[in-house]
DNA sequence: CCGAGACTTGAGTGATCGCTCAAGTCTTGT
DNA sequence: ACAAGACTTGAGCGATCACTCAAGTCTCGG
């Protein structure tokens, strides 16, 4: 019962991604649902015809993320890297590039997201943590595609959440102090870490 | 009439303090100015006598956490530690008992503000950024005070700021799963990182 | 005892919020 | 051609928001 032609749901469309690029930039409390309807063009009824409430919108917005991490995300930041290593590090390069074109405004929406809403209600909260995992899971095949270059016992899971903290932490000093030096500072750390770990299984190899 | 002693703003103080709770258990916009009132006893007219608008009451509250980090936060959690390292993880577990206490609820009231807050007006996103220092500069003590435990060419701010960074992370990833499996895991793998950095310079020694 | 300023009371303001809905227009299957 | 549903229009709703203010009461110096 859907249309095969071109426009599926242009309208629909227009509308989730002026509320995902609207809820990045300002939040979620911060953007009315006016201010979506004049991003997108429509009038309160066309709104309310495919979402019928805020909250659905912000769902929406969520599965967007969840959906697009691969084409959005680590499709253009691995473009050309290889090395599983090297990805982990280019994609927080992605979000340092983020941060630096923003002036150090832009960070990650669903961590902002997530400490922004205090008390989500459960589908919301779901969909948020449903969206760091999936990053851990993409940071953490890539360990895995490194495992025999990492120390043994290495727990691969806890060390790709553990990244997946630092990027957070790191993104929230950086927007905190309009500034790269806090987030270079991390990224700079984790990187030492990293090293360590590597050069762990560096001492019997000869590479 | 009923203190003798002359309480020099106790009313404000009362006003003060129901703000920094209200805020730091629902945020700062979805805390209404009504339910400040309602929370401190007071009616509007008392409460826009010492604070003129809510920016002010959020100033004074961020003045308040930053004035109050070492009464309040470091000196119960190093009560009875005395090794700086150890101060350091203490410190983290700090806020841990705080997560488990309220169900994974009650996080870094500093970071979610940060978060929430996507443009906050200069004077706001300076004291957040003095309590993001602040908080840098005790864990940097800490590490200057374990100097000759670390390697030589450290650089010590930097990794301040990385367990800051870890700590913020790991609270907002704990909040969003519910549950303090990847806080503990990011804690993990920070002290990881500090027994790698510590058996360095064990290597030379005999202790 | 008085006056002045500090503080409190509590009804009330306009603005904005998320959302509704009756009345359209357009698209589609038959 | 035509009915039915999908989608759009746009005025308007009640609730809530941060905030105001005139009229109090209280405290204290002189």
């Amino acid at each position: 019962m859907s249309t095969q032609t071109p426009p599926p749901d242009a309208t629909r469309d227009r509308i989730l991604y002026s509320a995902l690029r609207l809820f990045a930039e300002k939040g979620f409390q911060s953007t009315s649902v006016a201010d979506i309807q004049r991003e997108a063009d429509v009038h309160a009824g066309s709104l309310y015809h495919f979402f019928p409430t805020k909250q659905h919108l912000l769902l929406a917005v969520l599965a967007a993320y969840r959906d697009g991490i691969v084409p959005m995300l680590l499709e253009p930041a691995w473009r050309g890297v290889e090395d599983p290593i090297a990805r982990i590090f280019a994609l927080l390069g992605a979000y340092r590039a983020a941060l630096e074109a923003s002036a150090c405004t832009y960070g990650c929406p669903i961590g902002s997201l997530a400490l922004e809403l205090h008390e989500p209600d459960p589908p919301v909260r779901e969909l948020l943590a449903v969206n760091f995992d999936g990053w851990v899971r993409h940071v953490e095949a890539c360990l895995d595609a490194a495992r025999d270059r990492l120390p043994p016992g290495l727990d691969r899971h806890q060390l790709a959440v553990f990244t997946l903290t630092t990027m957070e932490g790191a993104v929230m000093q950086a927007r905190t102090h309009r500034s790269l030096h806090t987030f270079d500072a991390s990224i700079a750390s984790l990187h030492d870490y990293y090293q360590r770990l590597l050069a762990t299984t560096d001492k019997g190899t000869t590479k």
